[in-house]
DNA sequence: AAACCGGGGAA
DNA sequence: TTCCCAGGTTT
């Protein structure tokens, strides 16, 4: 949950995550779309579908217990350098790094490292590094002071705060004044704009819903109609005439923007109504998709204009 | 090595 | 708006 999340984001889903599945066993047993729902607003849904996926190994291979080592934890599905890392020594003592952005950013500003932190050859060089350094005992906490030492003072977004620092006469970055420069990170591409049409197609109070494909953005969450760019009200009647379906009633409600790292979807939302319920469509009341269907976050903006 | 995969909070 | 977050997998 915590892969590039914020704690504060996580805590209420972990919460919930436990209470409802409390054992490996649960974990590996429980219903796609269930697992989904608890993973609704989190991002990144193929880290739930990994998440299940390792369960499943750890419960056949592994007898329901986690292996021990970085170098097999590496083997489980969403479990990288870093997680394997993280888990092998702070739960099980393995004298092994756990790099995260945190650590790459500390590190960085104190040996000085001017190289991108975000390239795969930089962050190999500095765990090297870190690697060397790391205590025969009690790795874990020394691995978990790197990285709350860059959550709570070395902190990314804004001016580190140098003085509560314990490491500061060591550190290439204080004693130069460089805290504004490193670590270096390539900056983000400008995202792409794709426009869209939604419908809230409604028929005798329940709301249409389409599942979305499982290799695209948003897997395999659930999403109110949609068609290819901005549309008229007379377009969007005929593409859903083409589908088999007359609707009435038909008009702009609002239009909505979802931003992702990678692009920004502006939506132009519509309001419609149908006789019959389409088997193209899964009809839903609002109460069982608050409960049951995992929506994405895209389409929040569009919670309040659904029918009770 | 680069592209892809979300959402939200802070600057 | 941009930046960045207890990253990993696929191409």
């Amino acid at each position: 949950m915590l892969q590039q999340t914020r704690v504060e984001t996580v805590i209420p889903y972990y919460h919930a995550f436990m209470e409802k599945l409390p054992t490996i066993e649960a974990l590996a047993a429980i219903e796609d779309q269930k697992l989904l729902k608890l993973w609704q607003g989190l991002g990144y849904y193929n880290r739930a579908a990994n998440m299940k996926k390792a369960a499943l190994i750890i419960v056949e291979e592994y007898n329901g217990r986690l292996p021990e080592k970085a170098e097999l934890l590496m083997k489980l599905p969403g479990i990288g350098i870093y997680t394997a890392g993280a888990i092998a020594s702070i739960a099980f003592g393995e004298k092994v790094p756990a790099a995260d952005g945190n650590v790459f950013r500390v590190v960085a500003r104190i040996t000085g490292e001017e190289g991108n932190i975000l390239k795969s050859n930089i962050q190999k060089k500095l765990r090297h590094q870190i690697a060397n350094l790391l205590p025969d005992e009690k790795t874990g906490d020394f691995n978990q002071g790197l990285i709350e030492l860059g959550a709570l003072i070395c902190i990314g977004n804004g001016m580190p705060r140098c003085g509560e620092c314990p490491v500061r006469d060591d550190c290439m970055a204080y004693e130069k004044n460089l805290q504004k420069v490193l670590p270096n990170r390539s900056k983000n591409k400008s995202r792409k704009i794709e426009y869209k049409s939604v419908v809230l197609l409604t028929s005798k109070k329940k709301i249409a819903l389409v599942q979305r494909q499982n290799d695209v953005l948003l897997a395999n969450l659930w999403e109110y109609p949609v068609i290819e760019n901005f549309c008229e009200e007379n377009e969007l009647a005929e593409a859903l005439q083409k589908q088999g379906i007359n609707v009435t009633g038909i008009r702009e409600l609002t239009k909505e923007k979802a931003v992702f790292s990678h692009k920004e979807w502006h939506m132009k939302v519509y309001y419609a109504e149908t006789e019959t319920m389409d088997e193209v469509f899964t009809w839903k009341s609002k109460e069982e998709i608050s409960k049951y269907y995992p929506v994405a976050s895209a389409y929040a903006g569009c919670w309040k204009y659904l029918p009770e």
